[in-house]
DNA sequence: GAGCACTGC
């Protein structure tokens, strides 16, 4: 609230001004109430591929009888190089036959588009064609910088980006059996001493709390972020010889930057790499790849390329496409628009079952459904099973398996296994998580709503929205590429051919829909001044950007003049959003003193979803409530989580147990756990604090008043996400005033208090606050103070 | 009284 705040920070406020490039935005703007009008955006969520199923990631020595060194030897005798045992299915791939031209292409040009569908094998394959390449190996050359000579290495080393840290370290592991060079799994082992050296191979992977390096790799999976983290350090990436972005058509935040930093680098001076090219494979899966073509060709900087010894100057970027291995999927639109989407899929649904074959010699013929969400599942699911009760005898039964992120592990997994019972036919609701992550096996037809929910921030109203949207057309053909991976398959659109026309080509990237603060402080960090003109393939509205630019300001990661401050320097070294990174450069502040306590909380935050499952059934409710009782705080969902975290830690005997009883998600638990380890390492390395004592440790409960600091840290962070009791019992935020309701999760629903702090703020069916906490008024001032 | 999907030295 504005009459709340400070004197001294509203005359701040009007004197402040953030530069950024030739631009000057106040402060006095941007914590106006002036009401805007919002452009509403379509939008849907990203896109397919996944050369591999989760399956995959069955450890196998490989290799029987044989050691490292005879593996080298073959090596060097045989083309191509690596496992035998891998040559019949590798031949068998369809990019197989596309080697040589690959490695021509890259010869010749620093950059390749190369589209290959599923099941071409590209993600596998392209990083073993190249990296015997001459252009590929390490040299020690002399770099002039700052006046004086330094001899470095560069090059060598091939590094393919990943989306997911499971398909980094799954691809990992198959390329390296193909490699010849396993990379067994000690923990895995047991007590058997692994067959091989692993301390030496071709291959590897680095991911968050997971790094597998041999001594000798020449291929290395990492995740995008990783690789933008490899970049803070490195800004030449002076160890790599060539970068392959998989996956690009997903379009996350982290390789729109990525590919921004790699187009800079391309087409740059390469004085960095003394002259010495990096090599760049783009890899989609879905042909839609126009927009990246001309992002990597077109450039400014191509014409002042450096003559440093280079022999050939840059061609326009090299493209290549190959077919994918997918049986043909035969697709129905309706003829006119259903009324009724839930209704026209049960329809479907008893269709396919009651009018098509239970099995034929490709297997199984079971149905996949996508939803839009949970609630829709369940209510499908319980009249399917309705349904399925009054079938004759004649006709096989159904087993309906639901399949949504929020499920535990093993209800996920029964989706993934054949039915055991004879005479079933497996149907399978699920949500976008089908689309992308993981693949369900035995389905030959699909059924497609059109729809999914899609997260998208509302940079003016400083608030997420969370609704069904219209999806795209690849996103489309994805969801009926589900039904052609074991055999032709069928797809039952619930829209008409026209609406699929209409339908946007492919989804709004993720940087269009997201908060850019973090997006923007990476390029800060990353010594971008301009971010306006940094290269992106697409670009968030201008408006977005300021407003993050005047958030970080307000966060003090940049200075009055735009640049990044020591404040922001720290704040980037920590795996966690600008806000809980100011959250926990202010709780090591002596006048907080509350840094293990903060770091637990924001450790639980953001271990994924909420550590806290919803409790269906209504018998086990009232057992788990009570349960539940010891660790809810009445200050709201940060001290619930504090004492969570330090009841889970104080926990000796069996932690699986007490997870149980409480419905704690033990897998976020565990996740908790590492990232809590990682912070504090960070903390003590940044001396942020002394090395804190080992658990377990007893638990004591947190005093109010170390809670009252506790939150007062997270309101320096957070103090513009704040909301007032109004008269009329509603909260109102202090921003943007508008009504905010506390999210029934919150262990606060229902309940009046003076003021709340919210960490997280969507529009659903309503506008809910989440991750509340109880205030007073009184520390929103004062947190915004200084 | 309610929850698309991912992710970070």
């Amino acid at each position: 609230m504005e009459n709340r705040m400070s004197k001294k920070r509203k005359a701040e406020a009007s004197a402040n001004v953030v530069k950024i490039g030739n631009k000057t935005i106040s402060l006095e703007g941007y914590l106006s109430k002036k009401p805007r009008k919002e452009t509403p955006a379509p939008a849907v969520k990203e896109n397919p591929d996944a050369d591999l199923t989760p399956d995959d990631t069955a450890p196998t020595l490989g290799l029987d009888g044989k050691n490292l060194e005879d593996a080298a030897a073959d090596l060097a005798v045989r083309k191509p190089p690596g496992a035998p045992e891998f040559f019949q299915t590798r031949q068998g791939l369809p990019l197989w036959s596309y080697q040589d031209e690959i490695r021509r292409i890259l010869r010749q040009n620093d950059v390749l588009v190369l589209v290959g569908e599923t099941g071409s094998g590209k993600s596998t394959q392209v990083p073993q064609f190249l990296y015997q390449e001459g252009w590929c190996q390490r040299r020690r050359v002399k770099i002039e910088e700052g006046g004086r000579t330094e001899e470095v290495s560069v090059g060598g080393v091939i590094a393919i980006t990943q989306p997911r840290r499971v398909a980094a370290t799954t691809l990992a592991h198959r390329v390296a059996r193909e490699a010849g060079t396993p990379l067994v799994s000690v923990e895995k082992g047991g007590g058997d001493k692994p067959k091989y050296d692993t301390s030496k191979g071709l291959v590897g992977y680095s991911v968050r709390f997971d790094h597998r390096v041999p001594r000798g790799t020449r291929i290395k999976f990492v995740t995008e972020g990783m690789l933008l983290q490899e970049l803070l350090r490195d800004p030449h990436l002076r160890q790599y010889s060539a970068i392959v972005v998989d996956e690009i058509h997903e379009r996350s935040v982290d390789v729109d930057l990525l590919s921004g930093f790699l187009k800079q680098i391309v087409t740059g001076d390469k004085a960095g790499r003394a002259g010495i090219p990096l090599k760049v494979v783009i890899m989609s899966a879905t042909a839609n790849v126009e927009s990246i073509k001309t992002f990597f060709s077109d450039s400014e900087a191509q014409k002042t390329r450096p003559v440093s010894g280079q022999q050939t100057s840059p061609s326009p970027v090299q493209f290549l496409q190959i077919e994918g291995r997918q049986f043909p999927v035969e697709i129905t639109h309706t003829p006119k628009p259903v009324p009724d989407i839930q209704e026209a899929l049960l329809k479907t649904i008893f269709k396919i079952h009651t009018g098509e074959p239970l099995q034929d010699k490709y297997g199984r013929n079971d149905i996949l459904a996508f939803f839009t969400g949970q609630e829709d599942i369940e209510a499908a699911q319980r009249l399917i099973e309705e349904y399925a009760a009054t079938l004759g005898p004649k006709v096989p039964k159904i087993k309906v398996l639901p399949l949504f992120g929020q499920l535990s592990m093993e209800a996920q997994h029964e989706a993934f296994q054949p039915i055991k019972a004879s005479f079933t036919r497996k149907v399978v609701l699920a949500t976008n998580i089908a689309e992308t992550s993981v693949t369900v096996p035995g389905v030959r037809y699909v059924i497609d709503c059109g729809k999914a929910k899609v997260k998208k921030y509302r940079p003016r109203l400083g608030m997420e929205s969370l609704l069904a949207k219209p999806i795209s057309q690849s996103s489309a053909i994805q969801r009926a590429g589900r039904a052609g991976r074991e055999g032709p398959g069928k797809c039952f659109r619930l829209y008409t051919e026209e609406t699929y026309d209409e339908l946007p080509k492919t989804d709004l990237p993720e940087i269009l829909r997201t908060d850019v603060l973090g997006a923007i402080l990476t390029m800060k960090a990353r010594g971008i001044e301009d971010v306006l003109s940094f290269p992106l393939m697409d670009r968030p509205e201008v408006e977005s950007v300021e407003k993050a630019l005047l958030h970080l300001h307000i966060l003090g990661a940049l200075a009055d003049d735009g640049s990044i401050t020591d404040m922001g320097r720290k704040m980037v070294l920590f795996p966690v959003t600008a806000p809980y990174a100011r959250v926990l450069l202010a709780a090591a502040d002596p006048k907080y003193d509350c840094l293990l306590e903060v770091i637990d909380i924001i450790s639980c935050i953001t271990a994924g979803d909420d550590i806290f499952l919803q409790i269906k059934s209504e018998e086990l409710k009232e057992e788990v409530e009570a349960n539940r009782k010891e660790l809810s705080r009445r200050e709201g969902d940060l001290l619930t989580y504090l004492t969570a975290m330090q009841l889970y830690v104080a926990e000796t005997s069996d932690r699986a147990q007490w997870c149980k009883a409480r419905k704690i998600n033990i897998r976020n638990m565990k996740q908790a756990l590492n990232i809590r380890k990682q912070i504090r390492g960070l903390c003590v390395k940044q001396k942020m604090m002394e090395q804190p004592a080992p658990d377990p440790r007893p638990f004591a409960p947190t005093s109010p008043d170390k809670a009252a600091t506790i939150l007062k840290s997270f309101l320096k962070g957070f103090a513009l996400k704040t909301a007032m009791l109004a008269p009329d019992s509603s909260y109102v935020t202090s921003h943007g005033k508008h009504v905010v309701a506390i999210h029934p999760s919150s262990v606060l629903h229902g309940q009046k208090k003076e003021a709340i702090m919210f960490l997280e703020h969507v529009y659903t069916q309503k506008n809910y606050a989440k991750k509340v906490s109880a205030i007073q008024a009184a520390w929103i001032a004062e947190a915004l103070e200084g």
